[in-house]
DNA sequence: TGCGGGTCGGTAAAGGTTTTCCCGCATGCG
DNA sequence: CGCATGCGGGAAAACCTTTACCGACCCGCA
């Protein structure tokens, strides 16, 4: 490996001091046109590269965040992941990813070492409501910190999510008014209550549909079919499944089909996330979708803020509205469009977009 | 925020020097036992946190690496990102994740920055083929490089990934065994050639169908679905569609399905990768299966050994053997087994999986 | 009792950068 | 012509840690 480049070389080459160097190269402060060029012309052509961490150490800023998800092959998080990367790009500050592989003591090793290198700032999915709690209270006494789409009630930090609530409001009143209850009764499958997202919906879910049966168990694939499995196993033929993640209707639905039933005639399935292989599940699937884009801007723009706002500032605590995105996994009333779909999310244009009034 | 406690503090509360602490801390010399208890109940009082940012510059080593991803929103990558950190976490390195967002200068940016927090390693899965040669040779210099499924050419460095060819071979021995070509006629759906994946996976069809169709785009839903979509306008009824990726895959499918085919009947399909999702679509996803864990860890062997062996030692390449997958979008002959499908990856058993000598 | 060797603690340097502080020079104004 | 001011450059401190080096002490042996 090539011996590193200090900005002492450069300086010399240069023929300047490692001050001046530094001064160009960070423009913080005027120096004159001649021995600015000489500078950028030796650093360019020793191909030099700042230490960060020299720079870290000495500024005191690494000009980073970290993020932390509690698992990446959750398509979910992984959409959440790029697109926090992504509204990042734009200002100077680099995002690193990490995954907790869903469980608490690699969360807290992940956070421990965010927090030794020096992050500017860490936003977190916490893996669970309240085993996580001291992992995020860690966190937000060094740095500040952004709990992410799951919430760790007992630490107080920023806070940016959907409203949960509604969002499985939105699921349930379209249920009511859409589905022929008699016949397809309601039932729910979905995560255990132990991250806050689950929880909030599991409570909005039950508060509609209080007698209903619910079947708790984890945000993947595989519960989502094993679920399905069980409840044809106990003679389910038809119902109006709600689940509280895609990952989880999609598991739902190849169940179902696998044992020959056919969807949305014998099962309705709604998800919620809109994630990105949701709407090309045979048939699509009728979901809620969380504004992400606006979601990770607002992260941008709190870690930004504290920054320059020395002073200490209130908590901010964001809940964005979701949509409704019906699809033919759960059809609305005038489902005369056949067996459409092929509409997709590529163009961003989505007939049946309700955002019902709250 | 709290202010930071340095060793210096944790130093002065135990009533020693801060080398004793170090040396305490790290284990880097013995340390008589009452001074040594001393140390620890300061530092867990103090809760301290060691400021890696100094370690580092002092040591010339992060205990950190880099793992930089072209896309998380791409399942296959997701995965892979995934499996590189559990392979590490039994080390006691970080690995820190970052996209380049298919950008081949978004990719420049964030390889910089890995190396300017001097990671020890890095692991890059590259965009382009040729246009991040220049990005790959510039990582290569500094630090230990492995390139990670896709690999660019121009430049030598350590791979990892799997026998593309081979894999396709499975693929169109496969096809060849078991579709009635006649009536159903090869069509190819796959990437650009601009990664090497997708250039061994689509130079391997080739050769096994020099005269079949193809239809090229980029690894995404959306491709796959368009590119069903323009086929089936061109008239197109019926045909074994063979991709080079899952997520293409599973766009065909979708786009076929909205059309009223029957799959397999009408449409045979298969993918590459056996992505998470791929055993539920409907029908599950005849693909081919990379052995990643043994992938990411033979990754991890490299990076330990760069470690220990200051010699020079020789660029390991390492090419996997994948497995054909038989499902259902793309039966074998034996298709007694109905509308099965139930098995799924959960239990890590698939009744189907050849191997066949090569 | 004296001396050699081993053990263990402390002091200080080193790692690469930014930034404060100071100094010299030139310029402008009185 | 003298003084004040301002601009720009360099020396050195600071950030936090690890580690090489030194010195002190203790033990055992002659």
């Amino acid at each position: 490996m090539l011996p590193k480049i200090r900005i002492h070389d450069v300086a010399a080459r240069a023929g300047v001091s490692i001050a001046t160097v530094s001064r160009v190269l960070n423009q913080s402060r005027p120096v004159a046109p001649e021995l600015r060029d000489r500078v950028t012309a030796a650093a360019r052509e020793l191909g030099y590269n700042a230490n960060l961490l020299g720079r870290a150490l000495r500024q005191g800023r690494s000009h980073s965040i970290g993020l932390l998800v509690p698992d990446l092959e959750n398509p979910f998080f992984a959409m959440l992941a790029q697109q926090v990367s992504r509204s990042f790009s734009r200002s100077n500050i680099d995002v690193y990813i990490c995954s907790a592989d869903n469980d608490v003591e690699l969360e807290h090793r992940a956070i421990a070492s965010f927090l030794g290198r020096r992050v500017d700032g860490l936003v977190l999915i916490p893996c669970d409501e309240t085993l996580s709690a001291a992992n995020v209270q860690m966190a937000s006494l060094s740095v500040v910190t952004i709990q992410l789409d799951r919430l760790a009630r007992a630490v107080e930090t920023h806070y940016v999510g959907c409203d949960n609530r509604y969002g499985m409001q939105l699921i349930t009143s379209h249920v009511r008014d859409t589905a022929d209850l008699s016949r397809q009764p309601v039932v729910f499958v979905g995560a255990q209550p132990t991250s806050s997202s689950a929880n909030e919906r599991l409570e909005t879910f039950t508060k509609a549909f209080p007698s209903a049966q619910r079947v708790l168990g984890s945000f993947s694939f595989e519960f989502g079919r094993d679920a399905m499995e069980q409840l044809i196993q106990e003679g389910l033929r038809a119902a109006t499944v709600v689940t509280d993640a895609d990952v989880i209707a999609l598991g739902v639905i190849a169940s179902g089909h696998a044992h020959g039933f056919a969807i949305p005639d014998d099962f309705r399935v709604t998800g919620f996330d809109d994630v990105g292989v949701s709407f090309l599940a045979q048939p699509a699937l009728t979901t809620v979708r969380q504004p992400l884009d606006q979601m990770t801007d607002s992260i941008v723009e709190i870690v930004l803020a504290s920054f320059d706002a020395d002073s200490e500032t209130d908590f901010v605590v964001k809940r964005f509205k979701p949509t409704l995105v019906i699809r033919d996994s759960s059809p609305g009333r005038d489902s005369s469009r056949g067996r459409g779909g092929g509409e997709g999310r590529g163009g961003g244009h989505f007939p049946i977009t309700s955002s019902t009034d709250w």
